[in-house]
DNA sequence: CCGAAACCTGAGTCAATATTCAACTTCAGA
DNA sequence: TCTGAAGTTGAATATTGACTCAGGTTTCGG
């Protein structure tokens, strides 16, 4: 729990949205960013966005309360920060484990079990992404679009090659999202004692063949 | 929006938990509860647990703010309230729907449809309920838990009525109320435009069979 | 070694609101 | 009409915590 957390570029970068004027501009500077943005993840993970405080975070990273404010606008600001920055982390740790797989179906099974590996690894900034929903929607919003986008598009390629059958893309894309997230909340966020390889499998085979009774398949 | 709300059994009944000693005993009394109650809903549904005031919801009711403790006792309280009567109005709601249905496939399609109304015709409460998951993190994996174990049971019935090809039921449960749930959030909270039934329809199609490429389907 | 820019500090300001409470009103039964 | 239980009222209390700011301290190029 309260992994490593963020890797939000601290100097530049994709991330650096609205770092502008706030950019720390020496080494001693880049520290401290850095142990406010993982001391943030930490606090926000643990205790939520509203029970958070920013002294909580300022204590943490064991600077003084006034020091937040030299590198964040607000409260809010850095919680986005801290989205924005899952939304990338988990993109690259499911792309990492998946490239390399040929066919969709069992990048399925490879790219769920990277999912709930990834958040069992990451509970806390997981959480942070889920409570944004309600603290930062467009942001929630935003990150899930770009998941959908994504999976739509690896659907509609499968499809062209015949590795699916053809289909409602996006809505298939929305549906497998939910279950991952789903099984992602049940077997990594509250309890993570099943291997990660047992759920994905069992996924697996009903994202492939369905509920719909098929020959092949063992008895259980 | 802002449905009607809580069906609260303002008497007594299986919600009547916490209620006690602060249930009304006048008809008078039942009115304004049922009023803080509605408002209530409307109040979180529209702005958020944090967000929300007492006095916010004393004004809906057109009660004064000391009034709202005389019927509970604190705002988390009328929180959970909202969340353990959202559970239940979900699941009537979608029973009555699926009764009579007798292949589980059927009733899975039909299942979903309802679901995507409802959650269509209740964002307020619906708001509510994923909301808990922050605010009252047990009412919230509670409602989970009893929509999975009903689930899982419904489909090791089918399975051994050889309605469905065995599985894993609970991964299989999890995995489709996830579906459901995101399904619901896209089609239903976010953007209302298009008929549930073929949201529904497509997604029957995915659980039924999968994406394996199977014979019969028409394209596209 | 200097001086200015960059950083750091933490007490104090300020707004928001959950909750309390003592006084007041309503109303049904005697 | 009288009485008390039930219900209503909203000003007052108390706490909490985001954000500001007027100084100190550290860093670093020259």
């Amino acid at each position: 729990m309260t992994a490593k957390a963020a890797s939000v570029d601290v100097t530049d970068g994709p991330a650096a949205d609205a770092a502008l004027s706030k950019a720390p501009r020496t080494e001693r500077g880049k520290r401290t960013l850095r142990k406010l943005l993982d001391a943030a993840a930490a606090e926000f993970g643990e205790r939520g966005y509203h029970e958070a405080s920013i002294s909580g975070i300022t204590q943490r990273a064991g600077a003084a309360l006034g020091t937040f404010y030299t590198y964040f606008d607000s409260k809010e600001q850095v919680f986005r920060a801290l989205v924005d920055d899952m939304g990338r982390l988990t993109r690259q740790h499911i792309a990492e484990r998946v490239t390399g797989t040929s066919d969709r179906l069992t990048a399925e099974r490879l790219g769920l079990e990277a999912f709930i590996d990834f958040v069992r690894g990451h509970k806390d900034l997981y959480r942070i992404v889920m409570e944004a929903q309600f603290v930062a929607e467009d942001a929630y919003r935003n990150y899930y679009r770009v998941f959908a986008e994504a999976y739509r598009r690896n659907l509609v390629h499968a499809s062209a090659k015949g590795e699916i059958s053809p289909g409602h893309e996006e809505e298939r894309a929305w549906a497998l999202i939910g279950m991952s997230v789903f099984l992602g909340l049940r077997y990594a966020v509250w309890s993570d004692d099943r291997p990660a390889a047992e759920i994905a499998a069992a996924a697996a085979e009903l994202i492939t063949f369905g509920l719909s009774p098929h020959k092949g398949e063992g008895m259980s």
